[in-house]
DNA sequence: TTGAAAGCGCTAACAA
DNA sequence: TTGTTAGCGCTTTCAA
């Protein structure tokens, strides 16, 4: 890479000399400390303008231990966890806290195994103040860094806990997956509905897909096998989950899709199958993404869950971190449209 | 924020303490110098696991002047460019680049325009060894900035210009994007098609999609304006003027949609509309993304473009940059499916 | 209200 | 092959 004309970029000494001040003025003026004279803040100024003089931030970390940025980590973006309305919405959520604060949020991508190491590295050397983690089981390289550097953290998503793991130390925000879950097939069951199927999330991998199964399962304790397939969160997903249940179970009559997302798909083939809905199959999604649940065909019944405030929360954490409950569970509730 | 106990913190001194050698010698097993005898290397690096040391980057950055990570600069999220797998597509070829020259690809968007000038800091401030900018018009802070610091930039998609601006040493790479509309379009012309519309992206906003709209035009020099409907490069978007332009022209026979994305929503549209795909509408989109383009139904007939290539083309332009001649237009190619 | 001086943790000559 | 030394550019006591 060509090496930046470092040697040609004005320094804070630069900036002193030209205004005819010391170099503790200088950083006075830069980091808008009161006690400086009105007019030799107007000439500092002036010669940091003229110079087109940036403070360099390794300089400065280096004495002041703070960098202003947070990271926020995401695993796993070949199963297009970047592509989910849902991520974006908490990203946005996370992006206004954190500028509200006056932090820049950075995002970074593990995609194959070795990048962890990479952003390990990147964690621990201290080119930010905190990280906001996706995705991510405890366990990894990722997490012995951070436990180990005490580099603030807060998790996205109730870890998923295998065999003496532990998360002590990491505080995590998450919706109320379960309970959730719960509400869509109560009220499908309120509805008369004796065929409710569910389409899963990767339930394997991601605790919140496991979590919103174990909701359908605390209402349909004796739903059999048939009634559930398994899919990835994704719109395609949906749509083929929903082919291979209505395969299976064409006498099905309302259908539970762990996101709107997979919702989408499920309408799709719904239709295409000449299926009515409500009338023939009720649908309830999960996450009320507005762009999504209100565009549907019917307009999506589903779970609402505020993420962007939920996005928001983590960024909170961060800063101000209650002492000992730091994981918080926000609640949902149903929105009732069409199709259900 | 909770501040780091950086005072615990094992620096490079103390692992010379501990291995009893000089700070020099530490240094120069972490940074893979050879003149190192053997057994040094290895008990320093057993101390270096031992004590949890971590280089400060700081430190190092403030004399090497390198950071080892890359900015990706995004405007505009709420466009949802965020969703688009186009863009996810791209950056995954910019990260694999990335990596494999041992930098970390670091994401920046910015939402308000208040984001402007903590982005431009965060560049400015030496956190990374250069940045690629996507969606970002010349003349603002962030251009100003990146001129003034000579950080190596790389700009995805042509600068839209307007009167005055100017890209001077600034490199960028594009897709073919007239070429492949006017590819698009004589494909339609050359199946007998005579009544051609076309969905444009926001073409007032995007030089892509001015360009893809401009081969429409080359082709079709006389086209009348109520065949041509401006959407936003969404797959709603995409959707919405397939109807308005049905709802207008019922006798359309072909469609050229300006995006891939587009292209599917125009197709559950027509397919609501119970128009048959080819036969009644013939539709062209543009991107090729294996998992839109292959999945529609029926599978679209699209102009490919190497995405992931471009990503890393990129990439690489900021390592190597030819002094003279640092933009590219990556050629395009129509692929033949069902859909036209 | 301002300046002088020390030092943050590291790399990179230069000497040995 | 290793150690000594001099900064990198900034903030921050402490004195003035």
């Amino acid at each position: 890479m060509t090496r930046r004309p470092h040697g040609q970029r004005p320094t804070i000494e630069d900036v002193a000399r030209s205004s005819g001040v010391s170099r503790s003025t200088v950083s006075r003026v830069i980091n808008g400390e009161p006690k400086v004279r009105a007019e030799v803040v107007e000439e500092v100024r002036r010669v940091i303008a003229e110079l087109g003089y940036v403070p360099n931030q390794a300089a400065r970390q280096l004495v002041t231990h703070r960098t202003g940025a947070v990271a926020v980590v995401a695993d796993q973006p070949d199963n297009r966890l970047f592509l989910d309305p849902y991520f974006d919405c908490l990203l946005r959520g996370i992006r206004r806290e954190l500028a509200a604060h006056g932090a820049q949020a950075v995002l970074l991508f593990l995609d194959d195994p070795e990048d962890h190491a990479r952003v390990a590295d990147y964690l621990g050397g201290g080119h930010v103040d905190g990280a906001i983690l996706f995705s991510l089981h405890p366990g990894g390289r990722l997490h012995d860094m951070i436990g180990r550097l005490g580099l603030p953290a807060v998790f996205g998503g109730r870890p998923l806990l295998r065999d003496g793991d532990t998360v002590r130390g990491h505080a995590w925000v998450d919706g109320d997956n379960r309970g959730g879950a719960r509400q869509a097939v109560g009220h499908l069951t309120s509805l008369g509905r004796q065929r409710i199927a569910t389409i899963t999330g990767p339930h394997d991998q991601e605790q919140s897909a496991a979590e919103r199964l174990a909701g359908y399962r605390d209402v349909l304790p004796d739903a059999p096998d048939d009634l559930i397939e398994r899919a990835d969160y994704t719109r395609r997903g949906g749509a083929d989950a929903m082919a291979a249940l209505l395969d299976r179970r064409p006498d099905l009559d309302a259908v539970f899709a762990a996101s709107d997302l997979m919702a989408s798909g499920a309408l799709e083939i719904l239709e295409r199958h000449g299926r009515r809905v409500p009338e023939d199959v009720a649908v309830v999604g999960f996450d009320d993404l507005a762009e999504i649940a209100e565009s549907t065909q019917p307009p999506l019944t589903t779970v609402h869950q505020d993420v962007e405030g939920m996005g928001r929360l983590m960024a909170r954490l961060l800063f101000d971190r209650p002492s000992d409950l730091p994981s918080v569970v926000v609640p949902t509730r149903l929105v009732l449209r069409a199709s259900a």
